[in-house]
DNA sequence: CGCTGCATTGAGTCGTATCAAAAATTGTGG
DNA sequence: CCACAATTTTTGATACGACTCAATGCAGCG
């Protein structure tokens, strides 16, 4: 390990998942120089869709959404990051896009100028950038799929198997309240509230706390509910 | 200009609007050798949902949509790309897609590993290939918010006014079926034909030869149609 | 001339949005 | 710990937009 690795690098929870993965310890210190660790509250503005795309952050705890906004003030939610994503693109010189923290949320942030200098220097990292912005984007295009041909019960039941990915286990924690679900889904909140009521009236989830925990009891049914 | 330069890529409709843009003589000599140009007629299924997502291709002429298919079979059109675009995703493992030409299409083609390879070399062509990549995100958002919010109508109009930024002019060539821009729009066939009727009886629009020929006669209705 | 494929038009249905109200949950101060 | 306010979720009634199914119109072509 590099002496004047920064603690908060080495000690980093997303030190391997992040786009920093792609650095060994001598180049993150460097980079490492470059960027302050930021604490938002849950439901800060981190950045906004009329800004100049200046901001460049690692998630490294907590959990955003990423919102576009129709002229007359309707939302739509085109992405959710969490721990280890990276927000911002750096290069680009439009698509800025509405950044939310739904939860308390922990960022490691680079100001962009310096950033880019980085990348330009060490090709693993724009090459770990380039590979997110695909992942990325391929999410982007099956969420059009789900927008545009999906019924309202699939793409809640493709919500929820989306969740068990990660928090896992029969139980999990939904980390959104209606609204948000809706503004992510393409739905209303009342559409949302209606597509858990019945699959808990099927018998396929049960859930308590206002819906914010849920079990899976029939995992199987969800995946071909997803479907339609 | 280098001696070795391919007349292929020196005499490319493309040479400054492609990836290869990114590159000088001496560097695209080198590329070039890699490529080859292939005509594939329109309807050319160019690869495929289940592939193995090693196509790596400029479009020199022509169009492509790129398809998601859902398990029962309707389809989404995720993306259209034109001339210069760059077809595939070099480093990426999955997010393979549907890609069929809607017209006679050219296609200079470069094998993935070699491709990858030249990538690896050239540190301009990642970058140019980032900032493209970026760009189909930032579109396949703006997409997103399109598809689940808003109206038949303001979709139609918004297409409309997308390929007047090309084509231009106040008259200009659809270059798709009404099947294949209800798959774009996430729209039926039916309700693509009834909006283009709606604006034609509004005056907002002419149409001739079957709907493929359309004059925009008043773009700012269009412009705020788009907006619902 | 009669195919064949695409676009248009029409009638009816279904799903989700909208509007409105009740119920449940969370938070706050006494 | 309880009472009360604020917020979120759930439930209900209704409306409307897009889909579906079906028929007709129109062009290109053998």
């Amino acid at each position: 390990m590099a002496d004047d690795l920064p603690k908060r690098c080495h000690d980093c929870l997303v030190r391997d998942t992040s786009l920093c993965a792609s650095l060994c310890d001598s180049e993150l210190a460097e980079l490492g120089k470059l960027g302050r660790k930021v604490v938002v509250r849950e439901g800060t503005v981190v950045t906004s869709e009329g800004d100049d795309n200046l901001l460049c952050a690692n998630i490294v705890s907590g959990a955003i959404k990423l919102l576009k906004t129709t002229p007359d003030g309707r939302e739509q939610a085109v992405g959710l990051l969490a721990d280890g994503d990276f927000v911002g693109q750096p290069f680009a010189d439009s698509g800025a896009l509405t950044a939310i923290a739904i939860r308390n949320t922990e960022l490691c942030i680079y100001p962009r100028s310096s950033f880019e200098r980085a990348m330009a220097d060490r090709p693993k990292l724009e090459r770990a950038l380039l590979e997110r912005t695909m992942r990325s984007l391929n999410e982007a295009r099956e969420r059009q799929l789900t927008l545009a041909r999906k019924s309202a019960k699939a793409r809640v039941a493709g919500f929820l198997l989306g969740l068990m990915r990660d928090g896992n286990m029969g139980s999990i924690e939904v980390p959104l309240s209606r609204g948000d679900i809706g503004d992510y889904l393409g739905l209303t909140i009342e559409t949302v509230s209606r597509q858990f009521t019945e699959l808990k009236a099927a018998g396929i989830i049960a859930a308590d706390r206002g819906g914010r925990t849920v079990a899976i009891h029939d995992r199987a049914a969800l995946q071909s509910l997803a479907e339609d």
